[in-house]
DNA sequence: GGCGTACTTCGACAAACTTCTAAGCAGGAG
DNA sequence: CTCCTGCTTAGAAGTTTGTCGAAGTACGCC
């Protein structure tokens, strides 16, 4: 038929190989998301009312050390995944969209048009 | 307006606290993919004609031996990302597309209905 | 100034990861 | 059967990563 061929799965990483350079630059980042206490730690920041968390508020959700969590930040942080700002006595980390759609993007682009460009995202409050 | 809120990432990373045990499976996930060559892997193997790609067209794409090429695809098979089958003299891998699709939906969950159950995409051949 | 709290940096160490060489197994060809 | 090719397994070396305790920095309070 004339219609569109039906393909299994559909993210860009299986639309055509990856170059060299994008790859070693996308597994960077994925390295930075690929650990439990990190996943966990964006997601807390992530979901945090006012969409910013004090480390003081993640740190009582793990059974680790405070510099082992601040080492965890650090590694979110270089990797632009997250971006912390001291105000008074605590420091407040937020996530940064941009990077975060990065990793969306790659596994799944459903909006065409917005995957090649910027990635604004509406979502019905429950 | 009486429109929805427009939210900067709505990724399900970012609408709730990641459970531990949830965020130590997807994390598992997350590494296998977390390396330039296996991304590229994964990749060619989801880019190649047919849906499978035999070893020996992945081999020559990399300056690696070929029991390191082998270790990387044991990794995503392991991680259930691949899923290999010998042929004669060659060995084929495939992309298992549930897999795959359980990190887009982590990072971009653009299909709400499709996110909690099976994704199955449409795509216009260029 | 001196002290206490919040967080980060430093230095160390065990565990895990990437890569290699060498050896093994499975199929096809002569 | 014997060899050759395609791929995997096994073992080892070097590097990276996750975690800790100790020390350092920044801020607010007395």
């Amino acid at each position: 038929m004339a219609a569109p061929a039906t393909i299994q799965c559909c993210a860009p990483i299986a639309r055509e190989p990856l170059a060299e350079a994008e790859a070693a630059e996308l597994a960077a980042l994925l390295k930075a998301v690929a650990d439990p206490v990190r996943l966990r730690l964006l997601s807390m920041i992530g979901s945090h009312a006012g969409g910013e968390a004090c480390v003081c508020d993640l740190t009582d959700s793990f059974d680790l050390t405070a510099p082992t969590i601040s080492h965890h930040l650090k590694v979110l942080r270089t990797a632009g995944l997250i971006d912390g700002e001291r105000r008074g006595t605590w420091v407040y980390y937020r996530i940064v969209p941009e990077t975060v759609n990065k990793l969306g993007a790659l596994f799944a682009p459903l909006a065409e048009p917005a995957a090649t460009g910027r990635v604004e995202l509406e979502l019905l409050p429950v």
